[in-house]
DNA sequence: ATGATATCAGATAACGTTTTCTGATATTGT
DNA sequence: ACAATATCAGAAAACGTTATCTGATATCAT
């Protein structure tokens, strides 16, 4: 009924709350009677005593919470994000804080702030709106801040994330070497670098391996399913047969393009070879399945992880650290070789 | 640099602390010259401060946290869930941590341990391994539980959930008044409420209408997309042309059982009939679009959230809560007329 | 002018922990 | 036998807040 504190396990053991406190953390001080820690363990488990974190952690210690911010919690890509952490943070019992900032600056503002007030042990941010001023002055507050999949150059925060210029030119090398000559292109609002550097990757393969850059063949729109079906639409409309194959700058866009295409009655990836990007858990059980290019979440997810754990240990975190992660071309059945 | 505390504003304004507070809890007790006032807001503004949610919640406060435990986050039910309610935390400055228990009751257990020591406000709970005892015994110890989607009949606790049953019918009773006799049914294992009860609504329209039950008609699985594709591959190969209609307690497997007609080279809706369940978003973008039924996420998510405010402002929980909430038919286009 | 009341704001005690300081024993070395 | 050291455990301060208690002025009614 009442809550047991500390307090309450000292009074049954009959020692004082110090002593309680030293049982519960062997690792500083074991200077202890052996008999001594068996009443207070007995009195703690006879009254199913667990720790006040909030107490703890006003005490100088961490509050065992980390935060994510997110630009967008509908995305499948961030949903994977959020839960690779969600599994890594349980394994060391933390909790998550999820929040997504919608696009919008103002959200995303307003819940760094909460989490501040919060004093979460660290916070991993995908950012929609903050540039290197703030997020410098963010960081000199004291909680760590590692950004993940988006990039702020000159800011001096850790950084993880995708090598997204190699995946841009590992999908792109793949329908080359599949014998596609005319490779189309959706892609995002160049506000990102995550869409600056894919479409990069496809830029420079192409030259790379001689074949001309064709504009009217790269289309640019909101990263959405939707999207990627108008877009695939006005493709097929204008440029008809003039290409064999899509890049697309992220899953779900390919799932809109392939819409688009079946409804045409076309097939993929028989008439249209289409490749994403981010690897996301629908993509493999699409029709057909798509070929994409992975994304490392995990490696990313658990570096981010332990760096906060770092910088709480040590008190300030290392500000250069810029973390690059490999993708990986995972076949599936949406392309198909030419020529 | 260093964190700045109420002290450090105290100082600055030359007031007391306990000023400092008054100011920020304005609704408790307003007496204060006006020039007081902003004084302290001043020295507030200069020096950036924000109070810390720990140390007013240890004063007898709400942690402004609470805690949303789900069987499985992968589950676009679930994402939904979460979305909806991560939205109406944000709308009142509350920080949500997610918890999935992955369909382990020891993960469960340990997830609602953590947040009982975080001291979160209430606890969200969509239950896979808790019994009324269980249940009962957590809420003595302090920490408002409301329970999701799943019920545990006979636990002393808040319950909010969809109506299962009606929707059921609702699934049922559509397809029969688009003509089909013949309907089959995709479903989980009988393990929990949500299943059993689409299941009777299934049977009891049936019946209601005059038409059999064939057993043989009826399919239990996993609720993933892979099982719905294997039990309607089962479907299609045993049972042929006995059936025209299936009725598939979750959307997800209604994804799955499309994909398998598709592949026979059917199709949707001519051929066969596809109702789900949930209306998840991917089923507005699934090829056809998927007729289903809507459970009211976001009334659910309000309504729980509700109570845990309530609960908290008011020292503990109404024990007998529960709330059926109606579901909505959503006709696209899976589903056709015959006959 | 005097007492009563309203208005203001500081001192202090909590909240539940950990940690430092300190003192008391027990063990060891000479 | 005595000092030096190791082992144990309590008292008290601290973490950053809020709330209660209290005292000081200012305002009002008589």
């Amino acid at each position: 009924m009442k809550k047991v504190t500390i307090k309450d396990v000292a009074e049954r053991a009959g020692v004082s709350t110090s002593t309680v406190s030293r049982v519960l953390s062997p690792q500083i001080n074991n200077y202890m009677r052996k008999e001594t820690r068996e009443k207070v363990l007995r009195a703690i488990e006879e009254l199913d005593y667990r720790p006040d974190i909030r107490a703890q952690s006003l005490r100088g210690m961490r509050t065992r919470i980390i935060g994510l911010v997110m630009p967008d919690a509908l995305n499948p890509f961030y949903q994977e994000l959020a839960y690779v952490l969600e599994e890594i943070c349980y394994r060391e019992r933390y909790g998550l804080l999820v929040c997504s900032s919608k696009n919008s600056p103002t959200r995303e503002l307003t819940y760094i702030d909460l989490l501040e007030r919060q004093k979460v042990d660290g916070i991993i941010l995908s950012t929609v709106g903050l540039n290197e001023t703030k997020l410098n002055s963010l960081t000199k507050r004291g909680i760590p801040i590692v950004l993940v999949d988006r990039d702020v150059p000159g800011a001096d925060i850790p950084v993880m994330f995708t090598n997204n210029y190699m995946g841009g030119c590992q999908a792109t090398q793949y329908l080359i070497d599949l014998g596609h000559k005319k490779i189309a292109c959706i892609t995002g609002e160049m506000n990102t670098l995550s869409s600056i550097n894919r479409l990069k990757g496809y830029y420079d393969t192409l030259q790379k391996n001689g074949l001309e850059i064709d504009k009217k063949l790269i289309k640019k729109g909101k990263l959405t399913f939707k999207d990627g079906y108008r877009l695939m639409k006005e493709l097929l409309r204008k440029s008809g047969d003039d290409f064999t194959a899509v890049f697309c700058v992220n899953d779900i866009v390919a799932l809109g393009a392939m819409r688009a295409i079946q409804e045409k009655g076309k097939n993929v990836p028989s008439d249209y070879s289409v490749i994403g990007f981010d690897n996301i858990s629908l993509s493999s059980i699409s029709n057909p399945p798509l070929t994409t290019i992975a994304q490392p979440i995990k490696e990313i997810a658990q570096a981010a992880f332990k760096t906060i754990k770092r910088a709480k240990r040590q008190g300030s975190l290392k500000k250069k650290e810029h973390k690059f992660w490999d993708t990986k071309l995972i076949v599936r059945e949406s392309c198909r070789k030419i020529g």
